[in-house]
DNA sequence: ACGCTTTTTTAACAATTGTTAAATACTTCC
DNA sequence: GGAAGTATTTAACAATTGTTAAAAAAGCGT
């Protein structure tokens, strides 16, 4: 498994052979299945993920208590609560399984002392997890403008990879429209 | 106007008293009125501006060809368009003045000759953006769950400074709502 | 294959929001 | 102070979405 995260790495920077082996020993992997909460709100987090298989969503509870998906993490992408990850601060997310995955783990005190042995990953990381950030705001702020039923015509054709494989329920939670709404839509547009 | 400028970075960090008439140097203001725009879509980035007066907006089209507001920013935040300003793209959002506004404007080249000098500055800065940036994801995605009315009220609650200073069209294309649903909710609080 | 759980769909009705069009209020500038 | 432009409010009606409750479908373990 950690494979997939060494030849992901490769394929955004030329990664010395030697080091290889060194950032595999600062890895470990876990298997979850669906709805398995990984960071609970309130708690710090101490891991980030890096998904080889699977979704990964960050949930919170806005004002009014309502369970709000604010995104999906998928295949190659990085996950963690960067506020908290970084700053040592109780996290305002949790982070669950979508559906079943699989995942590598990098220990906040393994990846610190990962990073002072090769200073080049660091800023790798750090520019990829920034740019996926960036690129989930803009996807995001687009949706204000859209309706219901444009949402999610926007959604599936954006992200088909997530919206096809995660529950109903989820797409619609992250959508900001009722499980049943969605449902209708869905109907509508075949 | 730098004078605020430099106010606002001591009271992030103990800036040597040496150091604050280098940073003047790199600095240039600009005052503009309501609707300026500071930067087109489409355009490179190539300043990053310190609000000392005023909103600026930050607005994109969606693929429905509507213009949404993304994020307000005031007084004592910095503003750009991050990933163009960073890596020399074309911007997918403008900037425009909200309301009247007077601004340090911060040159890209400058600003990196800035950083040579003064290195604890490109961190200070780039932290303080990215805070900024976390903070207002944060708050976007909490109005996902909510309501056209409940996202009015959210809004007015937390960004009062915001809400009330800028016109009600802008509030109502940040908040997702058409601009006559937007005056009737505002109605019906009181 | 069966029962149990979870997810998704339906339906009727209520509530909210969008749309169109027009009137009113507010600014700014001469 | 009045004209011209901009911003906000109103109203009636249409369309969309939420809510409640229940049924159907799909997935899971034994």
């Amino acid at each position: 498994m950690p494979i997939t995260f060494l030849t992901f790495l490769q394929s955004h920077y030329p990664i010395p052979k030697s080091d290889l082996q060194i950032i595999a020993n600062h890895l470990s992997t876990r298997t979850v299945e669906a709805k398995t909460i990984l960071l609970r709100e309130g708690a710090t987090a101490q891991e980030m993920f890096f998904i080889c298989e699977g979704i990964l969503k960050i949930v919170t509870n806005n004002e009014k208590g309502n369970a709000v998906t604010q995104f999906f993490l998928k295949e190659n992408q990085f996950c963690t609560i960067l506020d908290s990850f970084e700053n040592g601060v109780a996290a305002q997310e949790s982070i669950v399984a979508a559906i079943d995955c699989e995942l590598v783990v990098l220990q906040k005190q393994k990846l610190l002392r990962l990073y002072q042995q090769l200073p080049y990953l660091k800023e790798l990381i750090q520019n990829i997890t920034r740019r996926a950030l960036l690129a989930k705001i803009a996807v995001r702020n687009a949706y204000m403008g859209e309706n219901a039923a444009s949402r999610y015509e926007t959604f599936l054709a954006r992200q088909p990879e997530i919206a096809l494989r995660v529950p109903l329920g989820d797409v619609a939670s992250y959508l900001g429209i009722a499980q049943q709404s969605l449902s209708r839509i869905r109907r509508n547009v075949r």
